[in-house]
DNA sequence: GGCTGGGTTCAATTCGGATTGAACAATCCG
DNA sequence: CGGATTGTTCAATCCGAATTGAACCCAGCC
């Protein structure tokens, strides 16, 4: 595991300026953390740092990505509650708005990113309890039931753990 | 985003037994939800089913990975203070077992993962904070630094929340 | 010294997820 | 209807992180 660099890695956002780009990098290096795609980031970064709502063209021009890349991450904010769609009656074009609650951000990442993978796991150990009661010698038998036993105790920590977690941000 | 599959992405572990393999896949899972990689999953989760402690080639032979690899999953391992090395007198060969105190394995993730990423954070944001003061428009510069305010924040209580975390997961 | 066993390093390669871009709806409007 | 505008889908491609493997280091032993 190399060192966190502090400095950027440089990608060029020729039509922004430089706080846009300083904020979008956090925003970048934030989800890079949280495991999802530097898109994301970029996207979230400029959108929380826009005082107006933007147009996915706007994204796709002012960002340099696809409109592919653009539409499926404005997705993927919508589901985790990051961003707000907003319909202008107009125009048929939609725009797009960070929404800042915290609270609401760190909901969404648990509800969509966190829990699932809880829930595979507990599935797994459940299919892994009863094999580990056929175990021949009941000496390794005893040992392996303790560990199946502290990873369902870890998991049930993480199940509660969450709560509290938004507990504590909720402003 | 795709959804998150249940059934596992077969891997081949022909020397396991299979709980071993299984529980392997618990850990692989759950490290790629902390964006680590699978590696360490492997060696963790072998070590943690294993009664007694491994070296590094039983690593090497039962997971079917190079040398460089267990290697440095091991190197990484110990930094997050999950693996324990043990050296035998007679031998000057070391084996390894798992650290399972919940505890310890979180606040080595906080202290290794977590922390460095909230710090650089921080810097970017000092780096910010002056450059935004410049800005031209008043009106714009008061939504700029109401939003870098809002940033700040947010690293606070991420510093705030993981003691809090450590807390609430100690035994 | 020279040899062996255990472990590390790091450039080259591999591999998987992210991104692209072209084809495809869908909706509006003349 | 036919063309223009907006957004979606998904196979092909790209790219960076993970892994490999060979060279290397070091300690002990003969």
């Amino acid at each position: 595991m190399p060192p966190v660099r502090d400095e950027d890695d440089l990608r060029e956002f020729p039509s922004l300026g430089p706080i846009e780009v300083q904020v979008i990098q956090v925003f970048v290096d934030g989800v890079k953390v949280l495991g999802l795609p530097r898109s994301l980031g970029e996207i979230y970064g400029l959108l929380f740092i826009s005082p107006e709502p933007l147009s996915l063209d706007d994204l796709v021009s002012l960002l340099g990505i696809s409109k592919g890349s653009a539409s499926q991450g404005l997705r993927s904010l919508k589901g985790l509650g990051a961003v707000r769609e907003l319909s202008v009656e107009t125009s048929r074009r939609s725009f797009y708005q960070a929404d800042t609650e915290l609270k609401r951000l760190v909901g969404g990442f648990i509800r969509e990113q966190v829990r699932p993978h809880l829930e595979s796991g507990q599935s797994k150990i459940g299919r892994l309890v009863d094999v580990a009661g056929e175990h021949q010698d009941p000496r390794h038998r005893e040992f392996l039931g303790a560990r199946v036993k502290q990873l369902e105790s870890w998991l049930k920590k993480g199940r509660i753990v969450l709560p509290v977690l938004q507990k504590v941000l909720g402003e």
